[in-house]
DNA sequence: GACCCGTGGAG
DNA sequence: TCTCCAAGGGT
């Protein structure tokens, strides 16, 4: 490690440049607002943050719109149904951030009077935010020098640096690069412009390095590996699991649907009733019915597996009165409130 | 540290 | 078609 004195000509470098060209984006106080003093609200900044886990902005703005209009304040959530929450964030994915989301809005609503905490301890204490988040929320919210570190920032300051050390292991030199270069003025402006930067012009693959606001300053520019970093460390391959997914209607056109428990794979979600997937296929129905199969499959590609899913129909005389089944009528469904592989399945159920 | 947890877009 | 990967957090 060496010269993590303060940047201050660098960082400036990159405010300058995302006064220049910040992208507008719905949870952002644009410049004329920024100069007459007004500051994000913090609520916005916090759901906007947990959206943007591991998901892009492109996928997260529509789902912010519909939050913040349905339930404008951190109270409002709180005073949400669980299963209007999972339903709207339905196809985001990663579905613990739903139901976290709404844990974290009620400790605030309930026990700290519907106000955020402003210190990065304090908000690390809430379900769902961890050190990325907790330093977004205390830098751009309430203007706090805390230092995030996200895949963009991690890039940003391997390239800068130069460094070959495959990741994770050297996120603690990353992190202690990315601390000296935060500047006490307007730290979440800079923590924006460096993944702004990260995200549209230090790209993963081909990064435009020829319109970069800090190319002078590029010591893996200036090596020709700035392509290459960083490094990280090879990933498993997928397995293939197999299942069987059981689309039933009663006779007045009626779903099925099974509320899947909180833990595990599309926690606190609907979905169709069948066994856990594997890569040995089970298909044992989940209830009794004249199960008819329908041709084709449904292919969905998870974290961590691929799933091969094949589908069983019947109408029912009766609702079954199995663990966890709900029965949603016909004019309230929406295969929106679905996860998305489960929408695939209902789509291919609808193309027969 | 290892593992689990979605989805859609880019190349 | 396939791999990578995105503003991570929880266990």
């Amino acid at each position: 490690m060496r010269d993590l004195k303060p940047q201050a000509e660098l960082s400036q470098a990159l405010l300058t440049w995302y006064d220049a060209h910040a992208r507008e984006m719905p949870w952002r106080v644009g410049p004329a607002d920024r100069a007459a003093g007004i500051r994000p609200d913090p609520y916005q900044v916090w759901l906007s943050e947990v959206m943007l886990q591991q998901t892009t902005v492109a996928a997260v703005t529509d789902y912010f719109q519909r939050f913040t209009r349905r339930w404008p304040s951190v109270a409002e959530l709180a005073g949400a149904e669980d299963g209007d929450v999972m339903a709207e964030w339905a196809g985001l994915g990663y579905y613990a951030r739903a139901r976290n989301l709404l844990k974290c809005a009620r400790v605030v609503a309930d026990e700290l009077d519907g106000v955020f905490p402003d210190r990065y301890d304090d908000l690390l204490k809430l379900p769902g935010i961890g050190p990325y988040t907790a330093a977004a929320i205390a830098s751009i919210a309430f203007d706090r020098p805390e230092t995030v570190m996200d895949g963009n920032v991690e890039r940003v300051m391997a390239r800068l640096h130069d460094l070959h050390d495959p990741l994770p292991g050297c996120k603690p030199e990353l992190k202690a690069y990315a601390t000296a270069l935060t500047p006490t003025e307007r730290p979440g402006d800079y923590a924006q412009a460096v993944m702004d930067l990260g995200a549209t012009i230090c790209t993963p693959r081909s990064p435009a390095c020829g319109i970069c606001p800090v190319i002078e300053a590029c010591a893996a520019r200036r090596a020709g590996t700035a392509a290459d970093l960083p490094r990280k460390s090879p990933k498993k391959p997928k397995p293939t699991r197999y299942g069987y997914a059981y689309l039933a209607r009663l006779e007045d056109g009626a779903w099925v649907l099974e509320r899947r428990p909180d833990k595990g794979l599309l926690g606190g979600m609907l979905g169709w009733p069948g066994p856990d997937w594997s890569e040995a296929p089970d298909d044992a129905p989940p209830f009794a019915g004249a199960w008819i199969d329908l041709p084709g499959e449904v292919r969905h590609t998870f974290t961590h597996f691929h799933l091969i899913l094949r589908l069983r129909t019947a109408t029912l005389a009766h609702p079954p009165s199995a663990e966890g089944i709900e029965v949603v009528a016909k004019h309230r469904f929406r295969p929106g409130y679905l996860p998305t592989v489960m929408r695939k399945a209902h789509a291919l159920w609808q193309a027969q």
